[in-house]
DNA sequence: CTGTATTATTGACCTGGCTCACTATACAAA
DNA sequence: TTTGTATAGTGAGCCAGGTCAATAATACAG
């Protein structure tokens, strides 16, 4: 897989990481290409932006043409319901790309709001296609293909498990994340609230609430703060089996 | 949006439909080609094929480098999950295209098998994309996007609403794909059986039954075998508010 | 550093939907 | 047709996880 990048360590999630060695390079700077094609890129496509928590970095049904790709921090993506009720749909984290949904009519299909201070850099469509290097458009199609398949795996996590199995497998899939973006898959912090999580699971709060006692409990997890620490994976994967 | 076809009307849904119909025409047929672009594609990429109900089309971890059209019938994408538990995880239908995950890395992500007789076209996507159509492959991007719209929009019928709303909005999304692809969208086939929309849905087949028995005495539905009619489109429409 | 607001945790209680057990219907093969 | 098998529907009882309520811990602005 071209896109893991296993050779940084330890980098907190706060810390941006360089397009050389950011994992959405196969996207930004499609594998092969040489530096002076790189540059063909326009520079302000690339640009990061420093947004602060709670920024708001595009709307549903605005017009959108650009992806994002998270340099540092967090964003969750959610729509608001005909109740008003907002509905997460994803988060991301550093090392993704955001907005993919947006290509099919040229509209964001979900809101997207920093949860931390976060810096993105916002690759504007038209100037990637203008490009018409075929290996970036493969790449964008393999990377859309592939959140479906994790999209699959997320709605496994979510029908027809237990609560616990459910926050369990959420918890994996983050720290399987980290690990494929060259951090510790084993200590993170967690940038959403126990409200977020719950809601993009389809749970109470407390229920989340009640799980993370138990997992400490069990000594399977530690936390203080929003640092988590898993402190037996294999237990937890056990768990969701 | 180009590929909704709304000229061909009450079709049922074993009715095999020409490819200047077919709702996928978008990705077989570039629109906007010529006549003798369309022949460029290799004839047996399009040949459709006749499946058996509950044939396998493909299965789960195959090398696959191919999509597949949907011309008539309907399939179900499963996984098997470790404890040899089947999971759904989405139905396709008349005009949809399966098989998208499998772009990622060439691998089948889940198991596909038909519901009933199927007709499907076998897009191979090498020949595809050796054709180096910039249209074709803006046109799979568009599709896939849509796609991770879609999955969303399921997964949010499927998060925090009870068992009743998720399976009206079950029933409602069907109705609005029959209408996309030129079909009734009050009338058409249920090709699947209650355990596998309780599975796809999450919840057990019992309650899946009981609702519907309860969406007929409300006479918001009738269902004779697999027919079912939606009495009241806009009454069910309320209930997923 | 302190007051206020937000987020997290815990407890008590209740209910939607699951399980189990059974019956009814549909459909395929003979 | 009959018979066998898969699918659908119904009832009774129970429990996982929701709701409501109260408290504790954090985070942040000034």
């Amino acid at each position: 897989m071209s896109q893991v990048n296993n050779t940084v360590d330890e980098m907190t999630m706060r810390t941006p990481i360089q397009c050389n060695q950011c994992s959405m390079q196969s996207i930004c700077v499609p594998a092969g290409l040489i530096p002076s094609d790189v540059e063909i890129l326009d520079k302000s496509s690339r640009e990061p932006h420093l947004y602060n928590k709670r920024s708001v970095v595009f709307s549903e049904g605005e017009a959108l043409n650009s992806v994002f790709a998270i340099k540092s921090g967090s964003v969750k993506c959610y729509t608001i319901d005909s109740n008003g009720k907002q509905q997460i749909t994803s988060f991301h984290m550093v090392g993704d790309i955001v907005g993919l949904e947006s290509l099919a009519n040229g509209n964001a299909s979900t809101y997207c709001e920093t949860l931390e201070t976060s810096m993105l850099c916002e690759i504007k469509l038209n100037k990637l296609f203008a490009q018409e290097l075929p290996k970036v458009e493969g790449n964008l199609m393999r990377l859309m293909s592939r959140r479906l398949g994790n999209n699959s795996k997320h709605y496994l996590n979510i029908v027809n498990t237990s609560a616990e199995q459910k926050v369990v497998s959420f918890l994996l899939s983050i720290s399987t994340h980290m690990q494929q973006h060259g951090l510790s898959r084993s200590e993170f912090r967690l940038p959403m609230t126990r409200t977020d999580i719950a809601n993009y699971l389809g749970l109470a709060v407390e229920t989340v609430s009640r799980i993370f006692t138990a997992l400490k409990e069990q000594e399977l997890i530690q936390s203080k703060q929003s640092i988590l620490t898993i402190n037996d994976l294999s237990a937890l994967e056990r768990r969701v089996a």
